[in-house]
DNA sequence: TCACTTTCTTCGATTACAAAACTAAGTCAG
DNA sequence: CTGACTTAGTTTTGTAATCGAAGAAAGTGA
């Protein structure tokens, strides 16, 4: 199954806008569309008089008057279709069902063991989402359509074709190169299937939550492995092959250069990511097992943990300092586990504001991801969203 | 004057691209812009109409028949309206007048002082544009409206915030800094200004006559300084600030690293730019007086100077990497007089298959610009085009 | 009770395009 | 040289999306 692009008409007035509005909680009643999206009120009455009609919408009593006739509100109907949304990471998985709006409906994070493979790995979490999905208590009052599953989305750690479902090459995935996820997952559930990148499902995400009014904005994913998503005039930029945002192989200076999976040596991964700093703490004989621990440490003002966050925070500047003077973005959010990590980001900050253009970073925002672990589903959901709202 | 951007619908079955087609050959008849544009039949036709009755566009008799009736030959009149463009370079301007389809009617190269400030080089650009468009043979038939300048389009080798008109900044233009080249033309013609980066319009016309097809595309333009210009979803992309593609201040690993005119130390333009170039080899010993001596030099294998135009091509690989990595574009073009230079053209496309991800150089084209000269004044038309024909 | 507001719907008018039927003008086989 | 077939282009009609104006519905407040 190939999935078509972009939403084209994502942007002023589509169904999915009105939808998010409503769901958002920015527009209530029909009036309220027409003022946001500029359309006249008699295109939005009958927009939203289709979308009530497919059952993505509904009308919940009436609201307070403002000196008129009062409005109909208008809502996201709860307990009636979901989405599925699977983000997976390295070591866990981030599990959920969403209403058509991308609210977060349920959502639990599993453990998962990357290296058992594809098969038991999306099956396992496959199965999880089918709970979820019936588990949603408002959603087991009656076997109306709209109460339906309506899609899957699934988040990658890795390069994946997102026009096919079929993943690239990975570098963290023993496995898994070359496999049909899309395919896979459409033999298991007679919904469409999305496939993408957890990295631009991440941008997507807070994106549309967060920065839905910008242009150009770029979203690091830096947890155990490094990566990134693009937009671009508003819309997901995913380049030619689909690899745009895959940052994690850029040189950075670092001296030594420390060897990356990859083969090459001076990788942005291989000094910046979390595997990268476990590895290095433990060459300098710290006991640290995983990611948590490095990061318990950098909170706890360990030195030589603190000075590689440092040090990862300056390549990352580095190679964001690059991509800020060509691409010139709005905002630049870092997102991932390590976001969290202040040392880091200090020295990414800094390392910005140094190396950049200072036109370019006059206005530039420079955030932490704010939606949390959830964003990765959130995204997934919008990227299913768009699609099923599209093809209704 | 606030210019309003990009042209939304450029894109498929446009006036301009209907144009665009007849001007390049592409179609000769409505028929072919049919079959082109995937528009029915009859919309063609109305649409050829109106441009007819604009005088954009005119029948030129009748072509060979196929089997069936002969076309109705269309073509974009010759000696009707012109657009003025004015492609500003650090010594050098190249001054042209184009037809509304694109093509150069007239057009030359004039020497400037870019410290005699913007006044007297603007306003002695000016007077050759009217000169070329005055001397247009073809043009000086008649007083009719269509044989009339409709507008012009300017590249200035620095900073420009394409929305206002005016100069931000710029390193090597003494004088010009917030200079508002935009409303000071438009004090001196009376058709609209259009000023923006020469990168920009070079990305513009090598897209546009060379890559039309591709979605994603980034330009280099390496003359004595060093910029690019991209190509996002088929349309320039200019950024936040209009300073997207600004790369002449990055940093590169470069030892030692040579002071910038920016107050930095190792900035690309420092290492790459021909101003670079010109500097280091004097420093060395080697006397040179320009930029054409160094390619000259460069061309006779001159050691020096080939090591460091080989110093030069992996300074601009190195970042180019970064950006083909995060941008994943499908062709990368390096334009302006370093272009031409084996030795840098060389180590650049090393570096670049060296630093980047197999999935993004897999497909990559990596091309020297092919339109020469005239790029930017074909750029700079094209853009004034989008513009006025929008407007009509 | 009446003027006025806000909300929402109804009803043409407009625009942009397509589909089909038709006219125009040719080729080519017999 | 005639008729079947092709290609080119126009005209007519239909459809979908949207807007604008008018009005209906439902309120507020003096």
């Amino acid at each position: 199954m190939t999935i078509d692009d972009a939403p084209r008409d994502a942007l002023r007035g589509g169904p999915r806008e009105l939808l998010r509005w409503v769901a958002t909680g920015a527009a209530v009643s029909r009036a309220d569309l027409s003022r946001l999206s500029g359309l006249s009120p008699s295109t939005v009455s009958q927009r939203v008089e289709a979308l009530i009609s497919q059952g993505l919408l509904e009308e919940a009593g009436a609201g307070r008057s403002r000196g008129g006739r009062r409005p109909r509100q208008l809502a996201v109907p709860t307990g009636g279709a979901v989405v599925g949304a699977i983000d997976l990471g390295a070591h866990h998985a981030r599990v959920g069902a969403l209403d058509l709006s991308g609210r977060v409906v349920q959502a639990r994070t599993l453990p998962v063991r990357i290296e058992d493979g594809p098969e038991a790995v999306l099956g396992a979490l496959l199965a999880e989402v089918a709970t979820l999905v019936d588990g949603d208590p408002a959603a087991s009052r009656g076997g109306s359509a709209t109460g339906a599953l309506r899609g899957v989305g699934i988040g990658i750690p890795g390069p994946v074709q997102h026009s096919t479902g079929r993943i690239v090459s990975p570098s963290r995935m023993p496995g898994w190169n070359g496999f049909d996820v899309a395919a896979f997952c459409a033999g298991r559930v007679d919904v469409p299937v999305i496939v993408d990148n957890d990295a631009n499902l991440m941008a997507l995400g807070a994106h549309r939550t967060a920065h839905s009014e910008l242009d150009h904005a770029v979203y690091i994913k830096a947890g155990t492995g490094i990566g990134s998503g693009v937009i671009s005039s508003g819309r997901l930029h995913r380049g030619a092959q689909g690899s745009a945002g895959d940052i994690s192989h850029c040189r950075v200076v670092a001296d030594p250069a420390p060897p990356c999976t990859c083969g090459n040596a001076g990788c942005l991964e291989a000094v910046a990511s979390g595997a990268a700093l476990v590895t290095a703490l433990r060459e300098q004989g710290v006991p640290v097992s995983d990611l948590t621990g490095v990061i318990r440490l950098i909170d706890d003002g360990d030195r030589q943990a603190t000075a590689l966050a440092r040090q990862a925070g300056r390549a990352v500047g580095e190679i964001l300092a690059v991509v800020v003077n060509f691409f010139n973005p709005q905002v630049v959010a870092i997102g991932g586990r390590l976001a969290d990590c202040e040392p880091l980001l200090a020295s990414m900050r800094a390392t910005l504001y140094e190396r950049c253009l200072p036109l370019a970073t006059q206005t530039l925002l420079i955030e932490r991801v704010a939606a949390g672990q959830d964003v990765g589903i959130t995204g997934a959901a919008h990227l299913v969203i768009d699609h099923v709202v599209a093809a209704a």
